[in-house]
RNA sequence: GCGCCCGUAGCUCAGCUGGAUAGAGCAUCGGACUUCGAAUCCGGUGGUCGGGAGUUCGAAUCUCUCCGGGCGCACCA
């Protein structure tokens, strides 16, 4: 049997397999699946199945007859209060609503055998962050906050392609293009007063310009790159510092919006501790690439896609001997999935013994083991779906299936902009563009909202909010609090879309702080704190254990049943857990977010009705308290999970 | 040309493996602060779910087709 770790998750088990079995037992026949679907109303109890209706062709008899019978001969079931037959022959079941919260206050979570690998980030550092790295890693953080919370160990990876064409680029532009010395590039990461990674944002821009007047074939991109690969050169080291400078700046933004990693893999290292070469080994040997001797590809190593013909082979191995991008990720992937005969060497980064960085140099004992992992998810736009259908093949071609099927591109579409806002950001744009839904953004033209600037706009907008509903509070206090509610507004509107939808960006939304957005929720839990704060100050020698004493009171079940909003409120605040391994099934965070933004609404609703602490009926108001302390905990760990904290005030 | 994604209210989006009267937010109109804080709450307006056909007891959801839009398919990553 299934181990689950929630009382309602629990009897969703119970009753499907109830259900079953009576169906089997009942007219001897291989039960269909046993949906349990949400009902229109909570009048109408919590669960509804409409087995029914499919049953009823196969036994050529009407839905509700069967119905009765079924609920007749099931019996009783632990957890659930009645069944009924309803509509044109569902099964509503209600639930024991007093059993469901009692089961709400128990929280196990048992560390699950098997480590998962999240990789997520993966920002080119030749370049400031933008937006669109800040949904990657709003996704990617929230997931595997959503899975450690599940029992599962996790790994956090943030690739650094440190040795890439995009880094290229950059040293092109310091070098031929500013003809700066690595010793003049590294005075400029000093200046205290320049951002390094802005000033790449706007020279990398700059470089398509001069590649298209000065260098149309790309002959300097290819000399640093080669540069670069070999190493022990000024060119290598003008790269090593400009990318890992730029990593720190990637790693500071990221921090302020809560999202941290485990590990750092370089592909210089993957480059110099030839992961490739034990890759490309097991490749050939299993034949999973092939030599081509003629035809467009004559002289590359290819691999055979599982299309028709040998049009839409992809070419892992160039003419000239260098490896294609693709093929050091699937010797990276690999590498993760623990079947690559090579491990890294690693350091703390920057002294950090939470953070690990790999290199190839001199590695530091008593570092935890990384990779080998069970399940391995890869968070990268949709765009590179192709090619990691084909790191994808490659793992499959060398006989791995399970892994194969472990290995999974966690995908989701692009943040763009719109029209207008692409307009208000200085780019050009024809008629046609501005009738168009939304502008792709483009580093190579510098096109794009920064990352940190979004942040320093929302943090703005927000501390002014705070100081004007808290004229007294402090400035750090004020500092504080609008950083949250700026993280807040920000995470929860990444996460709100559904992974394929495309974001079509605009200040206005982004920056609003009313209705579906993070401070809404974060508005709601800090409502629920006060109460409990307020009720602290006023009656100092309250005991709050007196409300948990209440799960257990012969009252609280008639109060729940009398009650049936309140008992919505409740049931929702129960689902967490449901919720978060479905998120994890679907690899869908928006459920998460809307579920927390339902929950809210219904919270505001109860507080709105409700007067907590003038209420005079002792038991009653202790059924309230019960309520809040229940409700207000539920929603601290949902915003938990999407990494947003709950302000002290707002 | 091949492949993937999208089309639901004026706008931005939800709608779980098909299920009961298609939901939110924004915008708009009208109400609610002397009682736990109005970043809130209550109510109104607003939808032939892109068109058509099919499967089914039942389709926004599945299949086919057409229309409209986005993205991918390099000896770039």
């Amino acid at each position: 049997m299934l181990r689950c770790r929630s009382m309602l998750l629990d009897a969703h088990a119970r009753i499907k397999e109830t259900l079953n079995a009576t169906i089997r037992s009942l007219w001897n026949i291989v039960p269909p699946d046993i949906a349990l679907n949400q009902t229109p109303k909570i009048e109408m109890g919590e669960l509804a199945s409409p087995v029914c209706f499919e049953l009823a062709r196969a036994l050529k008899k009407p839905p509700r007859a069967v119905a009765e019978e079924l609920i007749r001969a099931a019996g009783g079931i632990d957890g659930v209060q009645k069944m009924e037959v309803a509509g044109a022959g569902y099964i509503n079941i209600y639930l024991n609503r007093a059993a469901v919260v009692r089961g709400g206050r128990i929280r196990t979570s048992r560390a699950e055998a098997g480590k998962v690998i999240v990789e997520h980030t993966n920002i080119n550092p030749n370049k400031a962050a933008h937006i669109g790295h800040l949904r990657n890693a709003a996704i990617g953080d929230t997931f595997i906050r959503v899975l450690r919370h599940g029992g599962k160990q996790v790994e956090v990876q943030n690739y650094i392609d440190n040795t890439g064409v995009q880094v290229a680029d950059v040293i092109v532009g310091f070098k031929y293009l500013e003809k700066k010395s690595l010793s003049e590039v590294r005075a400029l990461i000093g200046d205290p007063k320049l951002r390094f990674d802005y000033y790449c944002w706007d020279l990398y821009a700059k470089v398509s310009g001069f590649y298209e007047a000065n260098d149309p074939k790309h002959a300097r991109r290819a000399q640093t790159l080669k540069e670069m690969e070999e190493g022990n050169n000024e060119t290598a080291g003008m790269a090593e510092l400009v990318a890992m400078t730029i990593v720190r700046y990637h790693l500071a933004t990221m921090a302020r919006i809560n999202v941290g990693y485990d590990l750092l893999p370089r592909e210089s290292d993957i480059l110099h501790l030839k992961f490739w070469e034990k890759a490309f080994l097991q490749l050939r040997e299993r034949n999973a690439i092939f030599f081509e001797t003629e035809g467009k590809n004559k002289g590359c190593w290819v691999m055979r896609l599982e299309t028709e013909g040998h049009d839409d082979d992809k070419i892992i191995v160039r003419s000239n001997g260098t490896v294609t991008y693709v093929g050091k990720d699937i010797a990276y992937q690999l590498w993760k999935l623990g079947l690559l005969d090579q491990d890294f060497l690693y350091q703390p980064f920057d002294g950090n013994k939470n953070l690990w960085v790999t290199t190839s140099a001199e590695g530091q004992a008593g570092h935890p083991p990384f990779g080998q992992g069970k399940v391995v998810y890869n968070v990268i736009d949709v765009r590179q779906s192709y090619l990691q259908n084909v790191v994808h093949q490659g793992v499959l071609a060398l006989g791995y299936e399970e892994q194969a099927k472990n290995s999974i591109h966690f995908s989701y579409e692009v943040v763009a902009l719109t029209p207008a806002c692409a307009e208000q950001l200085g780019v050009e744009l024809s008629d046609e563009d501005r009738k168009r839904p939304h502008i792709e953004v483009s580093g190579r033209k510098g096109q794009g909202v920064k990352a940190d600037d979004l942040l320093d706009t929302l943090e703005s907008e927000a501390c002014k909010e705070v100081a004007t509903r808290n004229p007294d509070l402090p400035k750090a206090d004020v500092d504080k609090i609008g950083h949250q509610i700026a993280v807040g507004a920000l995470r929860y509107f990444l996460l709100k879309f559904t992974r394929n939808a495309i974001i079509a960006f605009d200040f206005r939304e982004a920056l609003n702080f009313d209705g579906e957005t993070g401070p809404y929720l974060q508005y709601a839990t800090v409502r629920g704190n006060n109460i409990v704060n307020k009720l602290r100050e006023s009656e100092p020698d309250f005991d709050f254990d007196k409300a948990y004493l209440f799960l257990d009171d012969p009252k609280l079940p008639g109060m729940l049943d009398a009650a049936n909003d309140i008992w919505e409120l409740l049931y929702s605040a129960s689902r967490l857990n449901e919720i978060a391994q479905q998120v994890v099934s679907t690899l869908e965070p928006a459920s998460l977010a809307k579920y927390a933004f339902t929950l809210a609404q219904r919270f505001s609703l109860f507080y709105h009705r409700y007067r907590i602490m003038s209420e005079t009926d002792p038991d009653r108001r202790l059924f309230y308290l019960l309520v809040v302390e229940y409700t207000r905990r539920a929603m601290t760990n949902a915003l938990d999970l999407m990494g947003i904290e709950v302000p002290n005030r707002m």
